[in-house]
DNA sequence: ATAACTCATAACCACCGAGTTATAGGTAAG
DNA sequence: CTTACCTATAACTCGGTGGTTATGAGTTAT
């Protein structure tokens, strides 16, 4: 399920531009680019992989385009990171009892 | 700081073995080539990058080695997903606080 | 109307990594 | 001791993708 959200966030430059979404709130293409260590295209590319994940909204100004992360864009990850170590604890509650009906 | 937990689960094979040692717990290398729908070489290598990430660890066996999924493995990506919907709720926060002081 | 600016797209290149087959190392079984 | 089994490593191929430069589309300014 959360597989393009994954493959999304795999890249560093990328994560790095949503990032400094999260942190400093909307951000025009020309804001991003001047701290992203790479092409104005390259960071385009990256915003547009970001948009079809979700992770990232668009607003059209004029002639410059404004970014934004909205609101629960990462509930799916959370929401697997729990399940996740859900499994786990369950597993280990399992153990827990058996260890003490053993215990009896 | 999470950047080879996201590289390392961004490939759905890798994901798929590591979500399948969440639910069912300790499995050998066998048992984890049969459900993988690739080589056995191919799940070896990935469960080299899972244990390189901190993700799985191994205990040897005979002539068998069994794979399982530490306590806490996730912790470092579930902090990264928490810090950055904090920074999303800390600036609408600050933006209901503005609101709220134009208001009066 | 023309020029300058902002962003997106096109075309291309280079590299990384996931997959394969073949094989080696080590352990149990005959 | 030899054979069969389980896993890891080596060597290689190939597709996906992140980067670049060049350019186009749309918008503001002169």
């Amino acid at each position: 399920m959360p597989d393009m959200l994954f493959k999304t966030l795999a890249d560093p430059t990328r994560r790095a531009i949503f990032e400094r979404l999260c942190r400093d709130g909307e951000q025009t293409v020309g804001a991003l680019t001047a701290r992203a260590g790479v092409s104005q295209p390259a960071v385009s590319k990256h915003l547009g992989v970001l948009k079809q994940a979700g992770l990232v909204l668009d607003r059209q100004a004029g002639r410059q385009t404004h970014y934004s992360v909205p609101r629960g864009a990462l509930v799916p990850l959370a929401d697997w990171t729990q399940e996740m170590t859900g499994f786990w604890e369950s597993r280990f509650d399992g153990l827990e009892d058996l260890l003490k009906r053993m215990d009896q």
